[in-house]
DNA sequence: TTGATTATTGGAGGAACTCCAATTATCATG
DNA sequence: CATGATAATTGGAGTTCCTCCAATAATCAA
């Protein structure tokens, strides 16, 4: 995890700990790599970084958020709340995807091994829907900030778990595709869908049905894996 | 849990393991609710069925299987899955959402309990998103019998997750409002919204922006459901 | 330097599992 | 109904994640 945005450490202490919590993340990714989520105990990451087991549940709640922790999260999440209320919604989201997208592609290898844990890994994919959900509130608060909606209004949260989903698709075809494509455009394409309206007939009828081309894009027969 | 849909029990092994499954069932929710998730151990339930911890894991493979297991799934897939293949997969879709407002109007208050679980307990709601993953990679399958597409399609998967989504905030509303409401009502609301195409700005914007006066759907001019 | 925070550590223990071998119950046959 | 095959139940030993706590050690602010 080569030095990650790191908010400034103020004196030893806050150093010390934040290199630490690095080593941490670094030897459980290296030994899981190796060896395998299920097969790397706490006191294998532990003995690596040469702590004692109770100080890794110091630094992370459980063995889950070793390999789930970003330090990402924050900067996103800032980045998304300080833009003016009176922007439309949708502009914001393109400044963080465009943030993304550069994270994505600076990280690229680091992100690809920990996306696949992620949805490989039956207990840690759970938890990545717990991320969405902690999305969708986070997106919820926002939206209802400018619609002057509640902000548990069903249809806020309808949209935007709807959204949230189809970008967390988005991700795994990314991976599935080996971190090739740009992630961006991935989601992107999603997102379009998703805008134009999901429709289970348009999309599961072969595409000689009747109705006219106004459906999904008419265009690719084949998927242009 | 009153006799769920049970498959005719053949032999006297069968059907002491049917009754086995049912009281473990019936006494690990009637202590949870009592006490709570976490504070209920294997070794009570086990202790209220009279059975030992061990025969506990021949059921069930965990303690949230319990809560989870659900007699009703296999009857909706197969449900699903025994329509004619040129049948419209929204028409197919209506019938099964047809029988599960029956079962949700038969069985409400044990559904409720059992869905106020799900959502408030962490894990279990984890495990929930499992469930979605199960739904998700069910319907792709049969959209693909009908699409001709590979069922693993990026757009088919989008299009169902989101759906899905959809549907699983319409099961959370209602349980928010106490399973006062009608299940099927919130689900068609939210799919609508997903038909009309989820919109970030639209739901966003206050309602004096230049659209109409419901700010939301000025009516889609699209698809005949 | 010193007194107050804060971090590290070991130990005890709980709970959810897994694995296995011994026992017991059911079943299908002759 | 006796009997051997099959399947279910059980207890015990063991692993792992994780919690709680009190003792110790490091850092900080003065």
């Amino acid at each position: 995890m080569p030095s990650t945005i790191t908010p400034i450490a103020r004196g030893l202490r806050e150093r010390k700990k934040q290199k630490t919590r690095e080593s941490i993340q670094r030897e459980a990714m290296r030994l899981i790599g190796k060896q395998g989520y299920d097969q790397t105990t706490i006191e294998q990451i532990a003995a690596a970084v040469e702590i004692s087991p109770s100080t890794f549940f110091n630094y992370f709640p459980s063995k889950e958020d070793v390999v789930l922790y970003d330090a990402y999260d924050p900067v996103l999440a800032s980045l998304f709340s300080n833009r003016p209320v009176d922007e439309p919604l949708s502009v914001s989201f393109r400044r963080v995807l465009k943030a993304m997208s550069d994270i994505f592609e600076r990280d690229r290898a680091i992100i690809l091994a920990r996306g696949r844990l992620w949805f490989e890994v039956p207990s840690l994919r759970a938890r990545l829907w717990e991320e969405v959900e902690k999305a969708q509130v986070l997106m919820s608060t926002l939206v209802s900030e400018r619609s002057g909606r509640a902000a548990d209004d069903f249809e806020t949260r309808v949209v935007v778990i709807v959204m949230v989903a189809a970008a967390m698709e988005a991700m795994r075809e990314w991976l599935r595709r080996g971190g090739k494509g740009n992630f961006v455009t991935l989601v992107n394409q999603a997102l379009e869908l998703v805008d134009a309206g999901a429709r289970l007939d348009e999309i599961s009828m072969p595409p000689s049905g009747a109705g006219g081309q106004s459906g999904l894009k008419p265009a690719p027969p084949a998927s242009p894996r």
